[in-house]
DNA sequence: TCCTATCGTGCAAGCGCTTGCAGATCATCT
DNA sequence: AGATGATCTGCAAGCGCTTGCACGATAGGA
């Protein structure tokens, strides 16, 4: 292994001026500078992680917490935070919470010496928690606000309220809104919503339901034993379910019954092209989620900040009058 | 913080002492190791990592890394993995490759001096490259094997065999396979097997496929296009777009087309209850090839070695007799 | 020309933990 | 009683990097 030692031995300097020279170049000469990157390159020093990390207290770990890995939302939100990690010239390290604030407290405990941050999505831990771990560790929330903690929000209610209004606009007066997680933060503020931009029309919350095909099996029993003439699913597996079932029984969309997702399914390549549905930005998400991390975690600690990323209806062939109103 | 030397001063002995009271239980008195042990309870010591890391060499961090996240095939054997980090120890760096060699080529230098070893899905690496990262780093390789290089290894060809036997045995004469990705270590393995074991049937290799919804949709046109009776394909996400192909055209299994997986749905909530499949072991996988990693990452190396898990074919529903020779 | 900023570099002291070695203590054997 | 181990503990030297401080050199002002 070749140490800063062997790069400043070879460049003719001292360690330490090899550190600056990698760290802060504007210490240097110009001419001592570029030798020693000239050395460093020629040896190919690389750091040792472990060594800085005892010099400087920065571990160059960052930690991003989801509730699940079978849920396709999250892997484009992982996949954005891991780029913005490598761009951060950090590593990500990925847990899953299941959910369960039991393990989401074990898991800061865990790694609070261990890496430099946390982003994660944890819609149901308390908000005193999160204050308390924001207190000893930067900490940004996903799809949640928390006082005093920076924060990425998808703004699905916005998508919602979209959602709500077209579908009033086409003459739906019965609308049934599949939502869950139990305990979701963003859950009630999309329902409210939806019903917000539907003044007319009623709306009917079920469930709650998990993410999950199956869960939109059975749910299509329970939309049209509500007599409702369009469903708004707040998943993109649950409306693959949905759809599934209703094929199974001869109904079609919009024809039917229209159906809307909160999350678009082409993006998970799950692409059934012609469901109505909200593009949700999960990658940029997960990328500014740990750009702003890495800021906190910056010696110059940019202030807490909430960021609110809008979403765009995609209205496609799903979404139409309601049967009784067909022309 | 607290620090080593806190809980010697608070124990009345030196760091060292504390140091192998934690460490090396046997070479201390039972006496000051209890006194020890009190003592940095009492205070709540813990481990600095990166101190540790330096002056041991290891760092407590193993790597995983699977071509995607967006694969629900893919959520088992992470959580699997990292209940094998937790239980030694370590925190699971998880990374997504794409798939690409390049990038898989990337990471293995980039995480080579952060982690103390490197468990990965990588289908399509070169064998000689792996090998090389091998002699470097400890490596596990997941449904794969290279010379020399420990590996584990889920026996879905042993699986294809039951289930071409099965079908085989029901009469079909013309089965399609509809495989992928390409390039992968495992697919014509799968292939050859159901080949050999449905000796009079032809097996029609379609794709490759992407493992996704959507390319199960286009692949029923191919399969029903080429004639063939039963369809076996190598993705559960693969499957559920040809079933929802098959609903939406009026078609049914198994009295129009058997259908078989090679992946149990029900395993990623995406269970239609209905679907013969071969159950799995996905989380087991991920769970032994990070347990085999932390061995070798130990002290005492346990030597390279192959694991080959067995898979379960649940005959459900979706398969019977071809067509013509229905009751 | 002498004095004072300014700039670039080196020295050395850590960061917190591990571990080879040596010293101390006490039991056992001759 | 003296010698010989065996067992336990402490000393101190690192692991590789960063950084406050001091020092020497160069440039600018009086």
């Amino acid at each position: 292994m070749v140490r800063l030692e062997d790069v400043a031995r070879a460049a003719g300097v001292s360690a330490s001026t090899v550190s600056r020279a990698l760290a802060r170049p504007d210490m240097i000469s110009e001419a001592t500078r570029s030798r020693v990157l000239e050395a460093a390159e020629r040896l190919g020093y690389r750091h040792h992680p472990a060594a800085r990390a005892l010099a400087t207290g920065r571990t160059g770990l960052l930690a991003f917490g989801v509730p699940s890995l079978a849920n396709p939302y999250h892997a484009p939100l992982i996949a954005g935070a891991q780029q913005a990690a490598e761009e951060a010239g950090c590593e990500l390290v990925v847990v899953v919470t299941d959910g369960s604030p039991d393990r989401e407290a074990a898991l800061f405990a865990r790694l609070a010496d261990r890496v430099d941050g946390f982003a994660a999505l944890i819609p149901g831990s308390p908000a005193a928690r999160l204050a308390e771990v924001a207190a000893g560790l930067p900490l940004v929330t996903l799809d949640r606000r928390v006082r005093g903690v920076p924060s990425i929000v998808i703004d699905t209610p916005g998508g919602m309220a979209a959602l709500g209004a077209h579908l009033a606009g086409l003459g739906h007066r019965r609308v049934a809104y599949l939502g869950g997680p139990a305990g979701s933060w963003l859950d009630p503020r999309r329902l409210a919503a939806l019903r917000e931009a539907a003044p007319g029309c009623e709306v009917r919350a079920l469930g709650p339901y998990l993410p999950e095909y199956q869960a939109g099996i059975g749910a299509l029993d329970e939309v049209l034993a509500a007599g409702c003439t369009a469903v708004v699913a707040y998943s993109s597996t649950l409306t693959l379910g949905v759809l599934y079932a209703m094929t199974a029984r001869g109904l079609s969309a919009p024809a039917d019954l229209s159906l809307a997702s909160a999350d678009d399914l082409s993006a998970a390549g799950l692409a059934v092209p012609d469901v109505t549905a909200l593009r949700v930005p999960s990658r940029a998400a997960g990328r500014l989620a740990v750009e702003r991390l890495a800021d906190l975690a910056a010696p110059r600690p940019a202030g807490p900040a909430h960021t609110l990323l809008p979403v765009e209806m995609i209205v496609r062939s799903s979404s139409g009058p309601p049967p009784d109103r067909a022309p």
